[in-house]
DNA sequence: CGATGACTTGAACGCCATCAATCGCTGTGG
DNA sequence: CCACAGCGATTGATGGCGTTCAAGTCATCG
């Protein structure tokens, strides 16, 4: 169903709007679903289309030769992706449960972009903002430990997931460890470290994806830290 | 001595070419100079000028509230930094050595934008040449050792520095660290860990910023590394 | 019900951070 | 001229964080 791509967040809705407002305009868009777990485009594939999600979630991912993966962005609802402004893919994307997406031609992008300046200065709006995530996401692999790591990514969910106070993670440990430059098993400890502490709460979900953010203020005083190694603040 | 940066790039000097020739068209240029250690422009200060660098070398980087700082991007003659496509820079940006830069008005730019579609296409350019180099720097931090950092570190230099096979780092083992995510002196162990090897060959430098590289192959297979921890290719 | 997959938890190892000592060069002042 | 401090770099010793290996639980599925 096309019904429910309304809650986005509000800084996103402007570009998503955008889009949004070229899907009626003369570029050419449609629709398309991705059962849970598929790819929609692989790295250095033609970018033939760029995306939009209206239900579900995505990760983009580069591997390397060893099989070793680093997930450079989750995607959700209301989220544009695969938007390299070149003619091909950066990174490949996936389906991380089942996922609707509105697609658009990139050639048809291309096309407006010529006529229309605005559609240029939007898709350098929206590179911007990609690359200031990004940007963000190389001081916490540089700089941080684990237990930061994690408590981190923890308060972006928070901040990213519509529902207030909990959070419905559609990604498996895995999925959070190549984010995060960690091992799945590092991830699963500090959670729970995290649990004990008071920190957060599991909800009865089996997978334990559905989490209640009990002291976001804990947490937060993680992020940016106070030392590095010594004299750690002592989770367990 | 910082004598010979002279010749930029293949791939750089086009988008240096670009700015170039806006400096002799309609937008306000001028050079100054900085010298050794100077900051150029402070993160979240107003993003009035954009520079390319004419001489020397330039560090940007984000600091933690604990000191803790991360290098986003070492910058040569010929490149163009601190354009943030916004209003504030978003990192902190120093001279190295002494360093003369073309500046550029942002307002300036901002008002050719507005009359040259194809001024608002070559900032979006740029600003996608500029993902790219964080993407793959991601790519670095969260999925190698240090031994591969500091491997694919000297080979983007190779690259990206003049002179044929001989390497000459303006920036100082920490610089290097904070930029690679690691301590000094695991930057000082793998370069001693290499010339060992026999990779690279340090020249009568005392501060051992000469290197010339004897092996790229062998520190290439070093860069998407074959296995992770276990069985390592026993650098010593 | 056996198989699989996601997650948790425990134990041991190792890479890298930390602490510390040393060396060479530079600059300053006696 | 030499003494001395300061900086950058190298190297060694030690310890800890996070990886690795392993076992075990629980839910799902053919």
């Amino acid at each position: 169903m096309v019904t429910n791509l309304s809650t986005a967040p509000n800084k996103r809705s402007r570009l998503a709007g955008k889009l949004g407002d070229l899907s009626h305009a003369k570029v050419s868009s449609g629709e398309f679903k991705y059962s849970k777990g598929t790819e929609i485009f692989g790295e250095a594939e033609p970018a033939d289309y760029i995306y939009q999600i209206i239900e579900g979630a995505v990760r983009t991912h580069k591997l390397l030769s060893d099989g070793r993966r680093q997930i450079g962005a989750f995607h959700l609802p209301g989220d544009i992706f695969g938007l390299d402004n070149g003619d091909f893919h950066r990174f490949t994307a996936e389906a991380i449960v089942d996922t609707t997406v509105r697609l658009v031609k990139r050639q048809s992008l291309e096309r407006a972009a010529k006529t229309d300046p605005a559609m240029v200065r939007s898709l350098l709006t929206m590179t911007t903002a990609n690359l200031r995530h990004v940007e963000n996401h190389i001081l916490l692999l540089g700089c941080n430990t684990a237990r930061e790591r994690v408590a981190a990514f923890l308060l972006e969910m928070n901040g990213r997931l519509t529902s207030p106070g909990v959070i419905a993670l559609p990604m498996s440990r895995r999925d959070i460890a190549d984010y995060l430059g960690l091992t799945f098993e590092t991830v699963s400890r500090m959670f729970s470290a995290f649990a004990r502490k008071g920190y957060l709460r599991f909800l009865d979900d089996p997978r334990q994806r559905q989490i209640v953010v009990l002291n976001a203020a804990g947490l937060t005083q993680l992020g940016p830290r106070k030392q590095r190694w010594t004299q750690r603040p002592s989770v367990d």
